[in-house]
DNA sequence: CTTATAATGTTATAATATAACGTTTGTTAT
DNA sequence: ATAACAAACGTTATATTATAACATTATAAG
């Protein structure tokens, strides 16, 4: 039976406190550097928490920069749709919270008679501070 | 002054080619082995191409596969705003044209008070093949 | 022509990610 | 409680994706 609560594995909890701790995004391999005091000590094992995480919605992968980011929308936990702001300059990354747009997003059909489960959006500019 | 032609250059021809020949998208080092006949021998001969092509919008990278498609919508050479429809299973990938969604995104503002002037889009799902 | 910019060719290496294997731990059903 | 199964683990090796650094050559603009 599917559980309401996800309870993590060590290593998962690690990777998780790390990347929630975090200011912005990490680097799979930043995030090994970090844990290996933990007792971490591969590659893989950095990357299988990341997979477990991404699928139950506890972070996102921001794909154009390879990093891995917390969830920051109670919303979005496995609702597969994701929005982020990028600034060009700075780099920080904010995860979008807008219902309107996420309810644009998943009610979009195009022309294909494509339905579509699953969204990422990355957003490019200037944040204020830039 | 600015030019309304491009001109490309040997080794950006050559990848653009192979790009707009593929059924879909393609992966970096799978262009490098089918244009090493053309004289392309090292991999930066073809990220230099890559990176030209997709600055003045011929190419798009697909970020979550980290593959190369033709630009297929002449609304969006140098728009830096694109759409994707990726399938799931037969991992089929159509850029999508449709300009009420463009419009919307483009005219987003969320409420960090940022200015968009990018952005990047990936549906999931199913096609009707599949 | 000459100056500046873009593109090239080449070697080496950095950064990101997965394969394959066997072992251990945790869960579920009897 | 224990058998059976699934999930997570640890480890080594390797695959895949991408860039650094440097010297050279072509192209376009003044």
């Amino acid at each position: 039976m599917a559980q309401k609560h996800e309870y993590l594995s060590k290593n998962q909890q690690i990777v998780l406190n790390l990347i929630e701790k975090a200011k912005g995004p990490l680097k799979a391999y930043s995030i090994l550097y970090n844990v290996q005091k933990k007792g971490i000590k591969a590659p893989l094992q950095v990357y299988r928490a990341l997979e477990k995480l991404i699928k139950i919605g506890k972070i996102h992968k921001i794909e154009s920069k390879n990093a891995f980011i917390a969830c920051n929308n109670s919303e979005c936990e496995i609702s597969n749709a994701t929005a982020f702001s990028i600034c060009d300059n700075c780099e920080h990354v904010k995860e979008i919270k807008n219902s309107k747009l996420s309810k644009y997003l998943s009610n979009f059909v195009d022309n294909s008679g494509m339905k579509y489960k699953k969204y990422n959006l990355e957003f490019f500019g200037l944040c204020k501070n830039c």
